[in-house]
DNA sequence: CATTCTTATCGAATCGATTTACTTCCTGCC
DNA sequence: GGCAGGAAGTAAATCGATTCGATAAGAATG
């Protein structure tokens, strides 16, 4: 516990304190030479400097909070993977908080961000209410929404759209000749998943087909691959086969995929199948998968960008709700 | 900006600060009716503890540092969510560091976990020195070392097999009829590569093969699927196939799968194919594969909750060195 | 009733870095 | 020579929570 402090530091530089913390912060305002004195005793004695007491003194730490939805999902650490590259870069700390899609869970992480007066906040809400996050921004935390559209122009967001990507999937599946289509998602209650559906309503009403008549949800209670092959277990279980499957993100279709295969059914000669979110893993499954692509990594950079800019110029910072456009790539699945 | 702070919070239960404290930290120590008081003033005002504060001037955070070679890894992103789980359910916060398998990177997350004085440390480390390591447990700040097994007996680790792994796979091979063997892997530097490579060749040994004789090492420079892929690639170039491939990762085996078959090679027909980790999408490649199980969740679980027994219990705590065994998984790359 | 023990609370010192007002000491200029 | 202005550095106050010795008010004991 040999915690070196800048006292010490400045006793042996024999300067005090306050130079050894210009030193530190405003190098320019120190003469060369008390500089490299002051160097060469930080660098013996190992001194380290106490990021809380730094933080006491500025109101807020070098650290951003990180709330997700589900760590597991390659996409999340995808955008995980681009938060950190930028906050790494400027020399900030990522803390990382999983919601689980618990709301409860993700209260908690707020506290903690807010307890630990993180500089900003990136977070994927787990639901439509913001109550909590506005709270934060009250207490003066910049917080930008990740994949979710801020309603507010005072706030920024980084999203892409879901809408669309809804329509491209189930528009690309009704060009390959589906008359039933099942669009296996997660909870409605998740802002994506309930996009999506609309996307795809509007992608039915645009090719004249009536959206009640064409169109099955089939909600489960999480979007992994488990619940996935629970989705094509419940849809062959109950004996009526669609012609297409939707899933509203890749770690759905994979389950869904291998529940299908496992009874026979084979992908797309008797279903086809689109998921959504174009993992990397979505192109080396069994049937390589179709897929709606989406700017993962850039969604967190210029998250973490927007975040920052937010925090260190306040002044002339625009706020931007920023949105993305998704991609339809097509391979084996819906052929 | 309304940071309120234990003062007001006192003064507004008609209190001294200390006490405050006293109902935050040992609410047994309060009075039943102050305590009331002091709880209602802190949600009238919204308080929320100042983690710097409190960590200022306990000497450390409540916070766990977390570095992983590779975040977009699902095996990485596993033990992750087994670190978060514990730690949240403990009321610590992880911060998270990626190393990139990068030494300069890794080194500037420990920099910046010690700044944070995180109360301990869980790390995966890039390569076989661990000076920092144990520049950080000089600082007295505790360092589990996650898949690495400890050297000292004085250093929790927690840590898979892969000596044993890397036989399992190879014997696999060896049964079902493998005559020239691939190894893809990432760098020999990385303990891991190297721990199985050796596996490989008692496996061999053990069979009475010369292991320079079949096995063949193709290291490559990062282990994703991008680099399986070139793996593939270079070893159809060479026009040499060899009639079994053990891939150091899954991560490689897919992408190695991907391009054999692409270039028309049948799996496992022609080459039989496995791979390590057993991530969820092994069994939903093309052909799915065979892997080399690793309890992942495990892993990040144990080691944070010895993390913090050796934190919180510091006189009682035994360190260890836990040790799991892996496990085949055959699928029907290798059949 | 006086004394000891307990319990509840207070208040001041403390953690380490930053910052502001202030002191020196030069340099340059009229 | 005297004075303005700048550069370099210092000392002390500050951030907010925690802790510990001090204190006061009751309860228990003889």
């Amino acid at each position: 516990m040999s915690s070196v402090s800048i006292k010490e530091v400045a006793a042996r530089a024999g300067v005090s304190p306050g130079t050894v913390s210009n030193v530190l912060n405003r190098p320019e305002k120190v003469a060369e030479s008390t500089r490299r004195r002051v160097e060469e005793a930080i660098r013996e004695l190992g001194f380290v400097r106490h990021g809380s007491a730094s933080s006491l003194r500025a109101g807020h730490s070098r650290t951003v909070g990180l709330s997700v939805i589900d760590i597991a999902n390659p996409f999340f650490t995808d955008v995980a993977a681009g938060v950190e590259e930028v906050a790494s870069e400027r020399g900030y700390a990522v803390i990382l908080g999983n919601s689980s899609g618990d709301r409860l869970k993700e209260e908690r992480n707020l506290l903690v961000f807010a307890e630990q007066r993180v500089r900003g906040v990136l977070i994927t809400p787990a639901g439509e209410n913001l109550a909590k996050v506005d709270q934060l921004r009250e207490r003066g935390i910049s917080v930008v929404l990740v994949d979710h559209p801020a309603e507010r122009p005072d706030q920024c967001s980084v999203a892409v759209n879901d809408v669309t990507g809804g329509a491209m999937a189930v528009s690309h599946l009704l060009t390959a000749g589906a008359d039933r289509i099942a669009y296996v998602t997660g909870p409605l209650t998740v802002r994506q998943c309930a996009d999506r559906l609309i996307g795809a309503e509007r992608a039915l009403a645009a090719a004249g087909r009536d959206p009640r008549a064409v169109l099955e949800e089939i909600p489960m209670g999480a979007m992994n691959a488990r619940c996935g092959q629970q989705a094509a277990e419940k849809l062959l279980a109950e004996g009526r086969l669609p012609d297409a499957v939707f899933c509203a993100n890749d770690l759905l279709a994979l389950g869904m995929l291998r529940g299908l295969l496992q009874a026979g059914v084979r992908v797309p000669q008797d279903v086809s199948l689109i998921g959504y979110d174009d993992i990397d893993f979505a192109s080396a499954s069994a049937v390589s998968l179709s897929s709606i692509r989406q700017p993962t990594h850039r969604l967190g950079r210029v998250a973490t960008e927007l975040l920052l800019d937010e925090c260190d110029n306040p002044e002339t910072h625009a706020h931007q709700q920023v949105i993305f456009q998704p991609e339809l790539v097509v391979r084996e699945s819906t052929r």
